[in-house]
DNA sequence: AACTATTTATAAGA
DNA sequence: TTCTTATAAATAGTT
């Protein structure tokens, strides 16, 4: 993409490869929120420059909770805290008891997240399975709870907007006759060129009529609103 | 870049988001290469599809290395000033981190439990629900599995036991033939005393008569062991 | 940083 | 899914 057609190794020219570096990591990042967009997905990257400047982007800026997920997928009995410092034998014992604790922690994670089932018993599946279950209703409950909110805030932003709309409707109308009245008085007063135009009474809630930019109407807006796109799928569950 | 302009927001039509997550991953993923040959950077990539599948790309496959220190990078930004006032500064540094590892795992840990949900927007917890929704339909199959499994044995067993009970009711109809020989013989020797009974002759599986202690059967070995009391609700799912 | 000439990526269609 | 193609985007080299 460019004048030229580039080879796939590393440029060796210091500042082209840094100005390199500075276009394409920006198109990398805008590509990465594309496709966290458009494909509803969740991305998280990361970059560090040769210098070791450190670049990211991640779908909801949650990096944490992509990688905890990431760490779970890629099943993960690989120790935490292998890398570096443990030729420093001297662990204190909190230390240990946290690693313990977080091992036990992770696996249970596994656990919950349908992971390494091999090592359960059908008891302890069975006593998993409970709790996934109910965890999943709560969740589920909650998921409604938040969307009739969504829904009751719409609908309350469509009354205001109904009743906005209204008025707006009066006031034409009430234009109207004024205009009305001036153009019987102007018959009166005058005789009549037959080829004068009268224009012809709006429509109640036409307001547009009324104007020159390309506004949209309360009306209009509402429409627009209804729900976010995003949560249309949620409405079949 | 292609037929149309696209806007920056979710595809609704399910078929056309799945090509295009298809066509855009390859794309990242290819880009997140590139930058990473030319410009002499380590990039990580994580990509999870609506359907929580996992798409990864990292710098000469290296994963955990960059995950390891963008923890560290990140972690010593938002925490300069923890590091620095202790003494053990590596040691400190890996606590620290385990304990801010743990709280994100227990915080995770709580919401596939269904709790402190309040704090999660509607799409983390679409996210949630449908991870969960996923292990569940793992765990259920795993548990169907052993169920399966337990089932074939106990039938194997059954068929083993049921056997073994031919074989002893064959020795006994033997047996009884023997004692029937016996009393003829004991007939044709003595005049027959009236006073004296007979016991009837056994019925073919009950084989019980010949014993002294309480014993169970296999038969009823059999019979108690069917399935576990706490095996019986799942067999309807 | 702006500007193009080109190469790439990809949306739509098959 | 894969291929094709018209077109939008990205970007290499230049100013």
């Amino acid at each position: 993409m460019g004048r030229g057609r580039v080879q796939l190794k590393r440029i060796e020219n210091k500042i082209n490869r840094q100005v390199t570096f500075s276009k394409r990591r920006s198109g990398l990042l805008k590509k990465a929120h594309e496709i966290s967009v458009l494909c509803d997905a969740e991305v998280a990257l990361i970059v560090f420059s040769t210098k070791g400047k450190l670049f990211e982007y991640s779908t909801d800026s949650c990096m944490e909770r992509i990688l905890e997920r990431y760490e779970r997928y890629s099943y993960a009995d690989r120790q935490l805290v292998a890398t570096g410092s443990e030729t420093n034998g001297s662990w204190t014992l909190e230390h240990a008891k946290l690693k313990a604790r977080m091992e036990v922690l992770q696996r249970n994670q596994r656990h919950f997240m349908g992971e390494d089932l091999d090592t359960l018993s059908l008891k302890e599946l069975q006593s998993v399975e409970q709790q996934i279950d109910s965890a999943l209703k709560h969740i589920r409950s909650r998921k409604n709870q938040l969307m009739y909110e969504s829904i009751a805030e719409l609908q309350k932003k469509s009354k205001a907007l109904q009743e906005q709309n209204n008025q707006f409707a009066k006031k034409v109308k009430e234009k109207e006759k004024e205009i009305a009245q001036q153009n019987q008085k102007e018959q009166q007063n005058h005789i009549i060129d037959s080829s004068t135009v009268l224009p012809p009474p709006m429509q109640s809630l036409n307001i547009r009529g009324n104007r020159d930019e390309d506004e949209t109407t309360p009306m209009q807006n509402l429409a627009n609103a209804v729900l976010p796109s995003w949560m249309i799928p949620y409405l079949n569950e």
